[in-house]
RNA sequence: CGGGGCGUAGCGCAGCUUGGUAGCGCGCCUGGUUCGGGACCAGGAAGUCGGAGGUUCAAGUCCUCUCGCCCCGACCA
């Protein structure tokens, strides 16, 4: 298409409210444009690229067997609350009433729908195993979108679920989703890694994500360099150093913190490090049962590793709680003569001697403790990771490392069919639950992940898979060259080239700056002097490399660049 | 939900302290000159100053309330 015909509303100035790198880019580039907090609209160039990861993704998605439908947005609140999920979710579902009175939700993901589908349908170990997949909008009220695309409030996602008669069948529909992903996200121009993660809300067993590497992004991820052993901090084990910590006190005793309660505060006060003193944490149930949890105090405790040992229903308990039970201030809370049902200690504990805890004295600390004194039921692993702790495999140093979630493979198992009812009848004659799993694919992340991936100071890099249009002609002298560069065009589109053309009555330099920021992965370069010698320049977006090219052999050399310089 | 910041022309901003006819740059429109790195000259259009209420002779500016958007953090005692 010439330019002068198409919508690609470029801003020469930064956005005020865009602060990642994608964010500011995608608006600048005419991409997409806000429409409230955490809701867009995708531009005619932003579509094009979503629509470029749709198709990869289906083209993959088909290659495995699975097969398209498009469920309902608009869900009834019934089948939520079929599976508890109209609690779990709260208030991140939009749910509102329709004109009877009925609830309904805008759904935020599928099982709920699709398990009730599959029950419908699938009744024999014959019908199994399938994989069903869709590309739709999603919505979740998140409390705050953040980072234009990353995290919104609607979006599109590819998600599919498979169904099997095992956990064998389950464990062969999971390897495919993981093949099929990652070619999906490789042929988006992708450099990702795949982590053990936490199923949090959707519940079910193993799951795992795919991340991309970047500092704008919300998930932080361990890396082992050794070992390879990757993981989402929110579940990663953490190994554990042998070296033993003394504190300087002179003895145990009882000192008087007026007012100081946070580590911080306690670390200040008594000079003394953070890692020297025992954080108290009380965790209570619904029945009224309580759980002192303890920790180092430069650890941070994991609420994941947490509730696998303490089990559901278990929460931090409030301060009036705290108050009312045990008649001390929340910041005084210590192990040492207080009466609760059981005590969990992080193993980092076992390391230090001669340290501090809270001492169920408002104002007080005790000092000079060692781990005997404090009555520990169980050590156990509840601390969440840091930069340079051992790796729990091979106890080589980690990293941690920012990264954003593209993909999430979950094998729910019967979370579903057993809430729902979803049965089979095997070849047994018994009615057993269908095993199932459930894959996500953010489709609007994936091209943010590509921008924060691969951008420089002009603008945008587009991957040539996922970019708007493959090449753009920059026509410097547009009423001197018209007939060449349009046979130039029509020669491109002929050769397979998603081409555009910029044929508008403006400076050079301003068709220069438009076509860096928007991205397209080849510029051609058309001017008075070259053409005369029937040439015309080729620029490589990525490297910025120019070649001269005579302009009968420009299809042919573009194919070579993009395979030379792997675009 | 807690904290911070910002709402003035399509975009980026000044004006608010100390109330007195709404401004700048970019973009847009018309005409002309330019034409390989966001051109130049001349002329022009465009703003309920986020909204409501109040104080005042007079409010973009002061007061109250409210809506929206961005950023940081969310029970770690």
């Amino acid at each position: 298409m010439r330019w002068s015909n198409l919508f690609i509303p470029t801003m020469k100035e930064n956005p005020k409210e865009a602060e990642t790198t994608s964010h500011r880019l995608l608006l600048r580039g005419g991409f997409i444009t806000q429409h409230q907090s955490g809701v867009y609209t995708f531009l005619p160039l932003g579509w094009r690229v979503m629509l470029k990861v749709q198709s990869i993704i289906r083209d993959e998605m088909n290659a495995i067997g699975g097969q398209e439908l498009l469920m309902p947005a608009l869900t009834s609140g019934e089948v939520w609350k079929q599976s508890g999920r109209w609690e779990s979710f709260g208030k991140d579902m939009f749910k509102f009433e329709d004109r009877k009175g009925k609830e309904v939700a805008l759904a935020p993901t599928h099982e709920e729908v699709i398990s009730l589908l599959a029950k419908d349908y699938l009744h024999s170990y014959r019908d199994l195993p399938q994989i069903w997949y869709q590309l739709q909008t999603k919505f979740r009220d998140e409390p705050r979108p953040r980072g234009g695309i990353l995290r919104v409030r609607e979006f599109i996602m590819k998600d599919s679920y498979s169904f099997d008669r095992d956990w064998e069948g389950l464990e062969r529909s999971y390897e495919l989703h993981k093949e099929a992903y990652t070619k999906i996200f490789s042929r988006c121009g992708l450099n990702f890694i795949i982590v053990e993660a936490s199923s949090g809300l959707m519940g079910g067993k193993k799951s795992e994500e795919f991340m991309v590497m970047s500092e704008t992004g919300e998930d932080s991820v361990v890396i082992c360099e050794k070992c390879g052993y990757t993981a989402n901090t929110e579940v990663a084990a953490a190994g554990l150093y042998e070296r033993q910590i003394k504190g300087p006190f002179d003895g145990k005793k009882l000192v008087h913190t007026p007012n100081v309660k946070t580590v911080e505060e306690v670390s200040h006060f008594l000079n003394v490090q953070p890692i020297l003193i025992v954080k108290s944490i009380l965790y209570s149930s619904e029945s009224g049962k309580t759980v002192l949890v303890l920790i180092r105090g430069d650890y941070e405790i994991n609420e994941v590793k947490l509730a696998k040992i303490l089990g559901n229903g278990f929460q931090l308990a409030s301060f009036d709680f705290i108050r009312n039970r045990f008649g001390v201030e929340p910041g005084f809370l210590g192990p040492v003569g207080i009466e609760v049902d059981k005590i969990v200690a992080d193993e980092s504990i076992q390391n230090i001697e001669n340290f501090v805890a809270g001492s169920n004295k408002t104002d007080y600390h005790m000092v000079g403790l060692s781990v005997s004194d404090l009555h520990i039921d169980e050590f156990v692993d509840i601390r969440v990771i840091k930069d340079g702790d051992l790796c729990p495999r091979c106890s080589n140093p980690v990293r941690i490392k920012n990264a954003i979630e593209v993909g999430h493979v979950f094998q729910l198992g019967t979370r579903y069919s057993e809430s729902l009812e979803v049965k089979y009848t095997d070849s047994d004659g018994a009615l057993k639950p269908i095993v199932m799993g459930s894959y996500g694919i953010g489709v609007g992340r994936i091209m943010a992940a590509a921008i924060e991936q691969s951008s420089d100071e002009k603008g945008i890099i587009w991957p040539y898979s996922i970019a708007p249009y493959h090449v753009n002609i920059v026509e410097i002298n547009p009423n001197k060259t018209e007939q060449t560069t349009k046979k130039l065009y029509e020669k491109l589109l002929r050769s397979g080239f998603e081409t555009i053309w910029d044929e508008r009555n403006i400076s050079a330099g301003f068709k220069f700056k438009d076509a860096e920021l928007i991205g397209i992965p080849v510029n051609i370069v058309v001017s008075e002097s070259k053409i005369t010698r029937d040439e015309v320049e080729v620029q490589v977006r990525k490297d910025g490399s120019r070649f001269d090219v005579g302009i009968e052999n420009v299809p042919e050399t573009l194919n070579k660049i993009i395979e030379d310089k792997k675009l």
